[in-house]
DNA sequence: TCGTCATTTCGGGCATTGACGAAATATGAA
DNA sequence: TTCATATTTCGTCAATGCCCGAAATGACGA
């Protein structure tokens, strides 16, 4: 993962409604939701969100498949799990116990 | 973990001066480095990495303690670990095995 | 093909954020 | 106390992000 991919993410995140968006997609899982549902769930308008799943999109963060006339979002876990490796990379220079469990549960401490 | 916190986190490391101050300070560890260094390391003035800062220590991503006439910045990685439970939480409405590792990793399925 | 539903694109207007230098504050040493 | 180092605060400027309605696009069924 490179800073500004990192950067597209996090600022993705920073949003109330996209946060709303990509928290609703992980309690719904892999399924996908369409686009005008998670509209009316969280009450936005549809052209508002539509730039919002955007922003998700590019970041990496959601993918979108069409079923029919719907299209479905759906998160990207990989993308959470690289975010955070790309976080804690090389965390404590590489003493990755010295930081607590997240960093080695991550796998993100220097690679042996 | 409130919403609100959780903007405050991701948009002060969305951004790139404050990721890499971040990412810096996770490759040092919990010994901390002063504010002037880190601003020599990253080729940033001093007034606005103070900012910079600031900002991540509201946002709950860093702590400062004084040493001397220094002030050490450490990475605070609770944080992180709190940040990615809320963004998982009730991942895939509790059946986390659907979401691939790391959700059950960081503990943010369902709670049994 | 035609109509309809689902979604996206576009343009305008408002608010927030970031960078920088100069000056202010805080700490330790002489 | 007086000086020097370390860090923060402040004011100004430019740039970016966001919301919304109206119109455009895409896909399906009659």
């Amino acid at each position: 993962m490179k800073q500004d991919d990192a950067i597209d993410a996090f600022s993705a995140l920073a949003h109330e409604t996209r946060l709303a968006v990509f928290r609703l997609l992980v309690r719904e899982g892999p399924g996908g939701v369409p686009a005008l549902e998670i509209a009316r769930r969280l009450d936005a308008k549809p052209s508002t969100l539509s730039g919002h799943l955007a922003v998700l999109k590019r970041a990496g963060l959601v993918s979108a498949t069409r079923r029919q006339k719907e299209i479905l979002y759906a998160p990207n876990f990989g993308s959470v799990d690289a975010l955070v490796r790309f976080l804690l990379e090389d965390c404590c220079g590489g003493d990755a116990a010295a930081c607590g469990s997240l960093p080695s549960i991550a796998g993100a401490g220097a690679e042996p």
